[in-house]
Parts: structure tokens; C-alpha cells; sequence
DNA sequence: CTTTTAATACGAATAGTTTCGTATTAAAAT
DNA sequence: ATTTTAATACGAAACTATTCGTATTAAAAG
């Protein structure tokens, strides 16, 4: 049985497309070359074959009906997030929540807002629990 | 001039050696594949060079005096957190640490512990700033 | 001393990623 | 209707990552 091309984890390049596909929503090859290249260090064709192999693996899906054709990103940002905070805090945080979490905030750089918002978010998660 | 092999990202299968590297403290090829691969999923030769090609990069350093070379990873545990998570805040969440923390939260699993945890570090950065 | 064991060195095969040149084709401009 | 423009298709090159087979060599065992 061949392998329908799934479930794999977007390279670096493909991230930067699937980051142009969640900001601006569904593009052509030409606009998103334009947002990441728009001095042309890569070609064109160079981020048409990347996109069009994101076709293939499901990362995006692609509308034919005209001649331009429209991409699309095939998974939601937030689900990448959660796929991406999954691998890392696996990969290199031996699964400890709180070390990535001080990692993140202990870099005397977080601001009053970003704080506040945590802790707003810690008050919920508590009054769940 | 020729590239000295400098600060490159350890992929996958070079950040399971690190991390038992980091876990053990310095090993040989022999101990590191025994961790990784007790069933010999991969054969001896490929982890070797693997960690060959660490010591190219600068990923380990490693100790030829004896027979038996002594590989240490040649970046500290928390080094490399730091430049993960950077890399992952800058990629997938567009900068926001608190989308970033709400996502690793944010997913009903998080034990009284890790949350403890993270108050207490809140509250030490609020009355540094 | 000779054999066996266990380590490193080297090189090549395979697969995946990124790049782009060239060809083709449809649409738009003339 | 012809030419120009702009899009996709295809394939291959360059590079990196991963895997392992074979050769060599040093040490240990006999």
C-alpha cells in the first residue's frame, strides 16, 4: 500500500510559506513569493516547487479552478503550535512544562502585559482544576 | 576563506545524542548508542558517525588521547533550550511569549505543581522589575 | 606471539530539502 | 491574429542528513 503522503512536519521553508498562508489567508505562489522574497534572493520557481510539494504532502491544498492557482494552508496556526510546543518540550525539555515555561519568561525581557495575561490565563486553569 | 563548522542547529538525531550527553556527562560512542538504540534499530557505525560529524560542527568536542574517545556535548542543556525556544517563538508565534505560554498551558494537564512553579517564578520577576 | 575483540576511519548509498533552468501554455496586449 | 507576459510543469543539480558496509588498528585474551 503506497503512503499518502501525511502527517509530516513542515521544514523551515515550508513553515515560512504556511506563515504567509495564516496571515494573509488563501494566495497565490506570486503573493507569497513576494512576502518572503520580495528582493528576489530565490526565484520564483523555487517557491512554486516548494508549494506545490506541500500540495503533496498535505501541508496545503491548491484550487485549480482558475489559471492562477489559490493556496491554502491545509492545518490551522494553532494546531502547528501545538504540534511544534509538543516536539520541544519532548525534545529538549525532557517533558517539563515548567522548566520551558521559566526558559520562556527568564529572560528579564517579559513585559508587565505579557505577565498579566498569564497569570490571568494560571486563575482559570486553577479555578477548573 | 573556508567555513570553520560553526554555530549550526543539531537536527533530530544529533539532539538525542546531546541529550544524553547532557544526561551522562561525557561518553563514549559505545554508552551514547546503547541509550539511543538498545535494540539496535540503527547499527554502532551510524551513531559513530553521527557523532563524528558532531565534533565537525562543534556540536561535542572529544577526547582522542585514550583508545576509546570521550565525547561531551559542546553546549550547555539550558544553551540550547534557550536558543530553541527563541527560535520557536520566532517562528511559529510570531514573537508573542504569552500565546506562547497559554499554549503549553492551555491544554488541561498542567498539575498543581508546574503551576505552582510558574506563579512562584511570576512573582519573583514582579518584584525584580 | 597469535588470535580475537572492539574501537575508529572512510566512503558510499539513500533519502529529503532547496534551488533553479527550461518548456509549455493560457491569457492579455497589441 | 500575433506577440508579449505571466503562470504552471518538469526535471535535475547541489546540499544535507542518515544509514551502514568494509577496512584498519589497538588492546585484550589466549
Amino acid at each position: 500500500m503506497k503512503k499518502e503522503s501525511n502527517k509530516k512536519r513542515p521544514t523551515e521553508a515550508e513553515l515560512n510559506i504556511l506563515g504567509v498562508l495564516w496571515e494573509r489567508g488563501p494566495s497565490t505562489v506570486r503573493e507569497v513569493h513576494e512576502v518572503l522574497h520580495p528582493s528576489e534572493e530565490v526565484g520564483y520557481t523555487t517557491t512554486l516547487k516548494l508549494m506545490q510539494i506541500m500540495v503533496d504532502k498535505s501541508l496545503a491544498f491548491r484550487d485549480t479552478s482558475n489559471r492562477t492557482h489559490i493556496y491554502t494552508a491545509a492545518l490551522k496556526e494553532t494546531q502547528n503550535q501545538k504540534r511544534m510546543v509538543a516536539d520541544l518540550l519532548k525534545g529538549a525539555f525532557r517533558g517539563s512544562k515548567s522548566k520551558l515555561v521559566m526558559q520562556i519568561l527568564g529572560d528579564n525581557k517579559t513585559s508587565r502585559e505579557e505577565l498579566d495575561q498569564i497569570k490571568a490565563l494560571i486563575k482559570k486553569i486553577e479555578n477548573k482544576q
